[in-house]
RNA sequence: CGGGAUGUAGCGUAGUCCGGUCAUCGCGCCUGGUUUGGGACCAGGAGGUCGCAAGUUCGAAUCUUGCCAUCCCGACCA
């Protein structure tokens, strides 16, 4: 192993970081705080979209396209709105450039300022609102549901790939609703495909709840997640929906009339992933050899080595190759057939693990004499010699199997690493020695959230959806609580 | 922005205290050959304003000053 990467034991964070660039994922750029997508680790994200945008179109949604650039007055509008974005954002203030007197470049043309300063958008709320006090009248126009693929920019003071990058790509579905009932049950149906997304295509298990107001997104009146354990045992938050009740159209007035005929203000809901889904996926499965993909979401599925030792040979091999990737093919596997002879193949088995390739064949001499290829699967490390018959079918089970597998060794992991604490002596040393969720009891105060983060850094991550009734006593004040909330460190 | 550290080839590094054949080594890259069932080997080769700018000196990667950048720890966050 002469280019092992670190150990997460050793240092998970440092694993993380070289285990993205080291599968050319992604890489630091010249800009500060923005990371280049190198192609193998995008095509995983198309992968991520292409999912996801089915399931929205599924849902009755219709993508579109709003700026970039928020007009600074657009961000005042919502008052709670201000306080959570007004402060981490680029602003745009010049619109031209002109090269500076002494020669030494362009430098900004002081004769350019703008009238009113240009928001580079941290999310589009206000601009999509501000747009939608056009599109809606009637109740005839609602719901209307709208979702965007797009890059926004928060001013971060640390970043890290995909975990938090200066700019990043999400999605941001935007809707309006003539009630609340309506505008609510959108933001349940969406957090619904989010989770289904995990834990059906990235293998993640995730649990369902709401934010504490603490928490809540920025003019939500309810916000919505779904929180991920990563190897480490801390929380990442994987998804967030909101319901905004009124509080958007009631800043950018966008009402309608009923079929009575009143006018009332619609009801809105925002709801995104992003980019950090990639941070997850890493996160969650992978190991000290490398990437860990779930068949669903790898850009490659299958990979064949072959083993040779003259021209011949690889001819012969060559030829019965073909005839399972285009088996594989016409199932709709995606197979790379690594022919080049720049490398052998060890190196071969080792670089297709580091990045992550669910399943890799292997065949050489002796397997063409005996009709078997050698299957190799990513998440086990296991290996066996199967005949040629049958292959394709085989592989098409296998990499279902897989997709299982990986997603019930992240569930066992969470579920060993959830622990219920009564005591908040006990809630600290959990904490400190072994990680992972915690569900206690809280006595529902900002003040105790507040507290209990500042000494321990956890934070309540949700209030679970299907927390069960259950008489407690508040971890840290001791005053009656009558369900466990979810506790952790988080990314 | 506060505290700490680091900038030497595409990457990782030695040398910096004590100025003088010191620009070192490994990986990677190029050429040729032998190899190929778990990260091959041999031979040859290309590649560096030693972060930038001043200064001290006969002489600076090394000393001084000032910038710049990055990383780690905090506050902020999808």
């Amino acid at each position: 192993m002469a280019n092992a990467i670190p150990s997460r034991s050793e240092n998970y964070s440092e694993w993380y970081n070289e285990l993205v660039k080291r599968a050319d994922l992604a890489e630091n750029s010249a800009v500060r705080g923005c990371m280049v997508i190198k192609p193998y680790g995008f095509s995983i994200w198309e992968k991520m979209q292409r999912a996801l945008d089915d399931m929205f179109k599924e849902t009755g949604h219709m993508n579109a396209y709003f700026p970039l650039f928020i007009p600074k007055s657009f961000l005042s509008k919502e008052a709670s709105h201000v306080e959570g974005f007004a402060k981490e954002c680029a602003v745009v203030t010049h619109y031209r450039l002109k090269n500076a007197p002494d020669g030494s470049g362009v430098i900004v043309d002081p004769d350019a300022k703008l009238e009113e300063e240009l928001i580079v958008r941290p999310t589009s709320e206000t601009v999509i609102w501000s747009t939608y006090k056009n599109w809606i009248q009637s109740y005839r126009d609602l719901p209307l549901l709208i979702n965007q693929w797009a890059n926004v920019v928060r001013w971060e003071m640390r970043t890290r790939l995909f975990l938090r990058t200066t700019e990043f790509l999400w999605q941001e579905g935007h809707t309006a609703h003539s009630t609340s009932d309506e505008a609510m049950a959108e933001t349940r149906q969406m957090l619904e495909v989010y989770a289904r997304f995990a834990e059906e295509w990235a293998a993640i298990p995730v649990i369902k709840g709401y934010k504490t107001a603490n928490e809540r997104f920025a003019g939500a009146e309810e916000t919505l997640c779904i929180e991920a354990m990563m190897q480490d045992g801390k929380a990442l938050q994987a998804g967030t929906s909101h319901y905004l009740g009124q509080n958007f159209a009631k800043a950018f007035d966008v009402k309608f009339q009923s079929k009575a005929g009143t006018l009332e203000y619609v009801w809105g809901t925002s709801w995104g992933v992003s980019t950090r889904l990639m941070g997850a996926l890493v996160m969650a499965h992978s190991d000290d050899s490398g990437l860990v993909l779930p068949p669903k979401l790898a850009p490659i599925q299958v990979v064949i080595v072959p083993i040779y030792r003259s021209e011949e040979q690889l001819a012969q091999i060559t030829e019965k190759v073909k005839e399972i990737s285009a088996g594989l093919r016409k199932k709709g596997i995606s197979v790379k057939f690594d022919d080049s002879d720049a490398n052998k193949p060890g190196w071969k088995f080792a670089e297709y693990e580091l990045r992550g390739v669910p399943v890799r064949l292997a065949m050489g001499a002796r397997d063409l004499e005996n009709g078997t290829v050698e299957v190799a699967r990513r998440d086990t490390k296991e290996k066996m010699t199967v005949q040629l018959e049958g292959i394709v079918d085989r592989i098409e089970t296998l990499l279902e199997e897989i997709q299982q597998n990986i997603y019930d060794k992240a569930l066992a992991f969470r579920t060993a690493n959830t622990h219920y604490v009564d005591d908040y002596a006990e809630f600290k040393q959990v904490l400190d020695e072994k990680g992972g969720f915690i569900l206690a009891h809280w006595d529902g105060t900002p003040e105790t959230e507040e507290r209990i983060k500042e000494e321990t850094k956890a934070t309540i991550r949700c209030i679970p959806y299907n927390a069960p009734e259950e008489e407690g006593k508040c971890i840290l004040t001791g005053r009656p609580s009558s369900r466990r909330v979810l506790f952790a460190r988080a990314y």
